[in-house]
DNA sequence: TTGCGTAAACAAA
DNA sequence: TTTGTTTACGCAA
């Protein structure tokens, strides 16, 4: 595998490197693929293309493609392009609604994390390392029965294009998506596609939210439906990240998607702006140096003490998403984590998810907050007492060997994979219930549970 | 070491 | 076949 002598297999090679020697860095020139590609999705009407728009766009815009069109002497860079399309986290897919249609490419808002997605072989086998090799067996292993089920988390997927309650005029072009990474997460990154039965590919402390949220939203009223996916939507980069939000209100900018979800987010957001025209720029900042967005003790105390609602934008636009293993990333979420908790006692139960970074603010705007606690397992939320209280008193009792590195206001903070140590407990607390006590008793989904009787539920799971 | 370009294996549609 | 993901390699800065 490999190239052992690119110019054996690339004609192109010795004329690229012929002009080496002067100022282009490729044959077309300094731009990068990735670069290109930017450019030719910012040059789109819908800021979007398909793979087969881009690689027009390349053939009639760079000259050097121009007489590469041709299935023969295309190969290759149209490798590059798709190669380059998975890989950037600054580019994102969009499931296009049109059927035989590939996928829309957009620009990720947040500007990908400078290009790279966090999921390449960089330290070796870092977290998302690790995730993206197990996302890759999976998906080589498992990828079963996408879509299948009736009650499976992708049943309701489809439901994103109409949007329930919303415009269905524009159901072709409606593009529920995620970010690759995760994405997300994903996750990891992740990265992953719209449709959900990736989900099933998502680590456990995404998983698990996911499919609360998706039991969920399968079986209540449409309107209620549609706060659940936004909070799937949210769940989806939670536990720490705001990456969907944030696409979203991109997708529904440039697409001009009527969606209470985009609404609500440009609202939460606090001005659409933020990725309007300059899509990367604002946004950037933030990522590059998302600490930065919370160094203001004022912003920090407001996010630990206040009752009202933080900075919304700083909220949505402050954590990477993509790049849950990001130290620098990990600690604005144990902030938040933390400032949720201290803000529990004033707002009620915390999301056991550790995920308050979305439900604070939108708790203060009132948007989330009636559906958060809703899977809220008391006992989970007890959990999480127990683990946060001492490690409030800054004794972390049930911590694993990593130091909180205690300063100030942060002394508060967990280690980094204490967190996902709590989304797990969590989670499982959640799943524990959700089949225990909804799925096993065929009664039904009814979520509208009261506490006390979760609390009992949770406790005896069995 | 990192970013990039390239090739290629592989899978899904 | 096209699209998309991932891995691997070599090169240059």
């Amino acid at each position: 595998r490999g190239p052992g002598n690119p110019s054996a297999l690339d004609p192109d090679f010795a004329a690229r490197a012929a002009r080496k020697g002067g100022s282009r860095r490729n044959a077309w020139g300094n731009q990068s693929y990735a670069e290109l590609i930017s450019q030719a999705i910012d040059s789109a009407p819908d800021k979007r293309l398909t793979l087969a728009q881009i690689y027009e766009w390349m053939v009639r815009s760079v000259p050097y493609f121009k007489d590469k069109g041709d299935s023969n002497s295309s190969a290759g860079w149209k490798n590059s392009i798709r190669h380059n399309l998975s890989l950037h986290s600054k580019f994102i897919k969009v499931h296009n609604e049109a059927t035989g249609k590939s996928s829309w490419w957009m620009l990720n808002p947040e500007g990908g994390k400078s290009g790279k997605a966090p999921r390449r072989r960089a330290a070796s086998m870092d977290n998302s390392t690790k995730l993206s090799k197990v996302r890759g067996k999976k998906k080589a292993s498992v990828q079963t029965a996408p879509e299948t089920t009736a009650d499976s988390p992708s049943s309701q997927f489809p439901k994103w294009p109409g949007s329930p309650s919303r415009s269905n005029e524009d159901s072709d072009v409606w593009t529920s998506f995620r970010p690759r990474t995760s994405s997300n997460a994903s996750t990891a990154s992740t990265r992953r596609s719209p449709i959900l039965p990736e989900r099933d590919d998502l680590p456990d402390e995404e998983l698990l939210p996911s499919l609360v949220f998706s039991s969920a939203s399968s079986n209540v009223p449409p309107t209620v439906t549609e706060e659940l996916e936004l909070i799937d939507g949210l769940n989806l980069i939670s536990p720490s990240s705001s990456m969907l939000p944030t696409q979203q209100s991109v997708s529904s900018g440039p697409i001009q998607r009527d969606s209470s979800f985009s609404l609500r987010t440009r609202n939460t957001v606090g001005s659409a702006s933020t990725f309007g025209n300059s899509l990367f720029n604002p946004v950037d900042v933030s990522l590059q140096s998302p600490v930065s967005r919370f160094s203001g003790p004022q912003t920090l105390e407001a996010l630990l003490t206040s009752n009202s609602p933080p900075p919304s934008d700083v909220m949505m636009t402050q954590v990477d998403p993509i790049l849950p293993q990001t130290g620098s990333r990990l600690n604005n979420p144990t902030l938040l984590l933390l400032g949720g908790q201290a803000t529990q006692n004033k707002m009620g139960p915390v999301d056991p998810r550790g995920k308050p970074s979305e439900q604070q603010p939108e708790s203060g705007a009132g948007a989330l907050t009636p559906t958060l606690p809703m899977v809220a397992c008391p006992e989970t939320t007890a959990n999480l007492a127990t683990l946060k209280a001492p490690a409030q008193l800054g004794t972390p009792p049930l911590l694993p060997s990593g130091s909180p590195a205690p300063l100030g206001a942060t002394q508060d903070r967990l280690p980094t994979d204490l967190d996902l140590d709590m989304y797990m407990e969590n989670l499982e607390c959640d799943m524990d219930y959700i089949i225990n006590s909804d799925l096993m008793d065929g009664e039904g989904l009814d979520f509208n549970f009261e506490p006390i009787l979760v609390g009992t539920k949770c406790q005896d799971p069995v």
